[in-house]
DNA sequence: AAAGTAACTTAGGAACTGAAGT
DNA sequence: ACTTCAGTTCCTAAGTTACTTT
């Protein structure tokens, strides 16, 4: 495959840590302003209609959008978006408002209820001319020029505002995400560029000219203080060339990784408890890629823990447990508040260094109360180069896929059957680094569904048989030209029945497996795409059965780069 | 060495879309 | 033509890491 879209992946490597020589592009698409409410959808402070100003209804709207979610009545949430709200109040309606409970929002959720159900309503017309318009903004603000190459543009529109819902029990949820405006926007371009023009009558925050930094608009967000950016897609060439050597490092990760267990197990007996804890650190993010584990500001985000962070609290050790000895429980959140819950027995010197760890300490205290991810990291540069805490993650699910694959695959199995094996290995991956997701809410029905269509398939193949039985009685006694072929036709039509419900039934399998599994955070950025490119080219799988579109274009540089013999 | 800043990757869920089923 | 559902895309929060400042 080759053609004017791809890449020559080694070209122009710049030495001196800039990114690009050329950097062209329009500038962000800003969120659509504020359109008021009509005058019928009334806003009710206890019980009587009230005309809120401009500013404060469209606050009041962010909160009547979400009435339907859980979390409007949480207690955080209210109180965080009552102080916001109020904030945004007239004196008048500061002074007439004093209760959110007493506010109802019904008629206004009600309203944007009916929008969605017109949008949905909408003619074939208007949806078409909608799409275009789409398309339009797209080809316009969608695109940029990096050096020589037209790129797509990851996030280009502006974050419109909105209440903060963060993940898990945050304590900012309900606080209001504001309106970002040209003069809160920094550009990055080339000097050399058009520079992207403000809107009518407004201005840049600055526009700067950064050859060191891939993002071409960024600003700070209100609600943590954080800057946010935007970059360019995954397909593109700076993104590839950054998970190849991502994937490179993972590699020589795999060169040394004998030594440096060796070394972590060594380690364990150090005299020197700040070794020790970070030996077992180490050996926890290896076993069980669990990640590094940042220590985070109390009262500003929710309280999530990784390896580093871990508190007393998070693990209890058992010397014995089901007839294993050394086990130990780990129950934390983790990113995103996801729940990370394992019993694994692990080497004595382990188990008993955790003993130590533990001694004196309240729950709420830290199990690695020497070590932090700074540390953690720097010893590890001293390992290798370019070796981090995630470095191990990367490395344990792409070299895990590989091996799974390698048991897993049957070379007599037909496509669908090798399809299974392939999201098996993956799922083990998932498994490892738990990537986890809420059972899809139509679970349950679409296994029914599938179901149904595996008993249809039954009495369909019972159908197909019976009929092919009776032609072959009859071309036993007929024995002419036409009841052979009749034979002939049943046999192929039994046949193609009995693959496509063994299809239905792998794909039964495979769902059931996968219900509380999300197998693409995965795919997209823990497994080198080399190994999957290489599997599907030894047993003939179409790539397409693997990776999607996007997928393709995201991993085009492995696509391009592995043959089948490629090892991880 | 602790705290703060910046840039970038990783993450799950919501919203959207288009194809299959009725 | 209309609905339903699975797959895809979008969204943006939440991490990691390197670096700078105090």
């Amino acid at each position: 495959m080759s053609g004017p879209l791809d890449y020559q992946w080694e070209e122009e490597r710049y030495t001196d840590g800039s990114k690009w020589r050329f950097l062209e592009h329009k500038g962000p698409v800003f969120a659509p302003p504020y359109e008021p409410l009509p005058s019928k959808v009334k806003f009710y402070y206890d019980g009587k209609p009230m005309k809120l100003s401009a500013p404060a209804e469209e606050v009041a709207t962010f909160f009547a959008k979400m009435l339907d979610h859980e979390y409007t009545t949480k207690d955080i949430f209210r109180k965080n978006f009552y102080k916001d709200w109020r904030r945004e109040m007239m004196s008048e309606e500061k002074s007439k408002i004093s209760d959110l409970n007493k506010c109802d929002f019904t008629e206004m959720s009600d309203y944007f209820k009916a929008q969605s159900e017109a949008r949905k309503q909408m003619s074939k017309e208007e949806k078409l001319k909608n799409k275009e318009e789409n398309e339009r903004v797209l080809q316009e603000y969608g695109f940029c020029m990096m050096d020589n190459h037209k790129e797509r543009i990851g996030n280009f529109r502006i974050e419109p505002p909105g209440l903060f819902r963060g993940r898990g029990d945050h304590p900012k949820m309900g606080m209001l995400k504001r309106r970002i405006r040209p003069e809160d926007i920094i550009i990055n371009c080339s000097k050399d560029s058009k520079h992207p023009k403000p809107p009518q009558g407004t201005r840049w925050k600055e526009v700067r000219h950064d050859n060191k930094v891939t993002w071409l608009v960024s600003w700070t967000e209100n609600i943590q203080g954080s800057i946010k950016y935007i970059m360019l897609n995954p397909s593109s060439r700076i993104k590839g060339e950054k998970d190849w050597q991502k994937y490179e490092t993972a590699r020589r990760l795999k060169k040394c990784v004998d030594r440096i267990r060796g070394q972590y197990r060594d380690d364990w007996k150090s005299k020197e408890m700040r070794i020790r804890q970070r030996a077992v650190a180490l050996y926890f993010i290896d076993k069980l890629a669990l990640r590094a584990g940042n220590e985070k500001e109390e009262g500003e985000t929710a309280d999530t823990v990784g390896c580093c962070s871990l508190r007393v609290e998070h693990i209890k050790l058992y010397p014995e447990m089901d007839g294993q000895e050394f086990v130990v429980e780990f129950d934390f959140l983790g990113k995103d508040s996801i729940r990370y819950y394992n019993k694994i027995p692990v080497e004595k010197r382990v188990f008993k260094n955790l003993q130590l760890f533990l001694e004196n300490k309240q729950s709420e205290d830290d199990l690695f109360d020497r070590l932090n991810t700074s540390i953690l990291n720097k010893h590890l540069q001293e390992l290798m180069d370019g070796l981090t805490a995630k470095v191990f993650r990367t490395y344990n699910a792409s070299i895990t896929l590989q091996q799974q694959l390698k048991e897993l695959t049957s070379p007599e199995e037909n496509i669908p059957a090798k399809i299974l094996s392939y999201n098996r290995a993956n799922r083990a991956v998932a498994i490892l680094c738990n990537h986890q997701r809420a059972p899809p809410k139509t679970f349950e029905k679409s296994m029914q569904n599938l179901q149904t269509k595996i008993d249809a398939k039954k009495d369909q193949l019972s159908d197909a048989r019976r009929e092919l039985k009776s032609a072959k009685a009859d071309a036993k006694v007929r024995k002419d030209e036409k009841t052979k072929k009749a034979v002939e036709t049943k046999k192929k039509a039994v046949q193609r029945i009995e693959e496509q419900l063994m299809k239905l039934e792998v794909q039964a399998t495979d769902r059931e497996e996968n219900k509380q599994i999300a197998l693409g955070t995965s795919k997209l950025n823990y497994l080198d795409p080399r190994i999957s490119v290489a599997w599907c080219k030894k047993w003939d799988v179409p790539i397409e059965k693997i990776y999607n579109k996007t997928q393709r274009e995201k991993f085009a540089w492995a696509i391009d780069m592995a043959d089948e013999d490629f090892a991880f």
